[in-house]
DNA sequence: ATTATTTTTTAGATTTGTCTAAATTTATAT
DNA sequence: ATATAAATTTAGACAAATCTAAAAAATAAT
């Protein structure tokens, strides 16, 4: 059985790896644990002896099948559970990622099983992110930045590319939440802000927000 | 902070001095847990010296005032966690346990008190078992072994003794769960054990049941 | 009250996960 | 192509939590 520690290496892989596509770094890795890189070499020696990485000196990292599955179930509990803090515990979606990084590490077929049935089987977390499902497939759909959106285009935001608490937080000044229906009114041509409506109402957004921005197109 | 180990020794500590009230040796404390007595006495110098507990070389230990609020707070969330699982997520009251030792060391204030006020503030567990308020309070009430019974009394059920995955299915079997109203229709000079009717079903039980099953007297 | 037995503690070793400092390999720049 | 810089790995150490085996203290038995 996996130790926390190793859970959350393979975790972090995972999300290094989804975008790049190529090996993850050590130096990578280091950083986004939080910890050392000689740290990070000892555990990824550990973990390609027990076959969940696929690991070569000084080339970097990328999960083995195991280690994958490994790392979506993580990411099911994980998500699983934001959902339910969010929906029914009154959290706020900045104040979510902290529990639920104690609580994906919980073992139990059954816990994780009911929770889903009882959260009603959802496919999208608070932030917009897909749910692995029991079979551990993600629903996928098509998402784009509103920064890539044109002038009159349309959207329904679907997910953030930064969740930190503080661009939460802008969102929620902004009234912006996972469903808003956008439409892009005007584009500044000088430093590309938008004017943009939510729900029909207007608001002046920064590029940096809209590139963190995920919308579904309509 | 406290390790997830710590935490399991004052739990531990807790629970064997609730009924003993006098200290809690090395070896009991080391049955309790699976564990070695060496390990127990090295794991009690670490908690004395940090003010957890009263601990004295071949005297065995105590609580001190920290360490039974903190032994209070592990009980509260894994009692908490039990009346989520059984009241929202179907389980049994023999399943509950298991898990319920791991979310009990999840850390966040926020969750737990959204927690209690999502199940509606409960004072008593799935087992009966009372759980302490958000201020650690304890509420008590009368509870009388069923074999401490005599004939033609009456009693609700309130509580197990045994919470044992096998007894808690024998009283499954006998349709007894909390709440159930029971009295004694006669009890057998023999062998002690007992004729009685729980929501007006009779039914036969042994002594040993009877010794294990709370009730309070009406 | 001595001896024998049981309980408890100490000493020393082990595993996991981490660290620092030094050595090695790879990448970059002239 | 060689020197320099950056990234990575190795070696050795440490803390937490455990273990076994041996020593010490407390308890029980004669």
């Amino acid at each position: 059985m996996l130790s926390r520690s190793e859970e959350n290496y393979l975790k972090a892989i995972f999300h290094l790896r989804t975008d790049k596509s190529s090996a993850v770094s050590t130096t990578e890795l280091a950083e986004h644990l939080n910890t050392k890189p000689s740290s990070v070499t000892d555990m990824l020696q550990r973990l390609n002896s027990n076959k969940w990485v696929d690991y070569r000196k000084y080339k970097g990292v990328i999960l083995s099948r195991n280690g994958e599955q490994a790392a979506l179930k993580i990411i099911r509990k994980h998500r699983l559970w934001e959902v339910f803090l969010v929906e029914h515990l009154n959290f706020n979606w900045d104040e979510v990622h902290e529990v639920a990084e104690q609580l994906e590490h919980i073992q139990s077929e059954q816990l994780t099983s009911s929770l889903d049935q009882f959260l009603n089987f959802p496919k999208y977390d608070p932030h917009g992110d897909p749910i692995p499902d029991a079979t551990l497939q993600l629903s996928r759909r098509t998402k784009k930045l509103l920064s890539n959106f044109k002038r009159e285009e349309c959207g329904v935001c679907i997910g953030v590319k930064d969740s930190s608490a503080d661009f939460l937080k802008v969102l929620d000044r902004l009234s912006i939440s996972l469903g808003s229906e956008i439409q892009i009114i005007d584009i500044e041509e000088f430093d590309q802000s938008m004017r943009i409506a939510v729900d029909g109402q207007q608001k002046y957004i920064s590029t940096k927000i809209a590139s963190n921005l995920y919308l579904n197109p309509v």
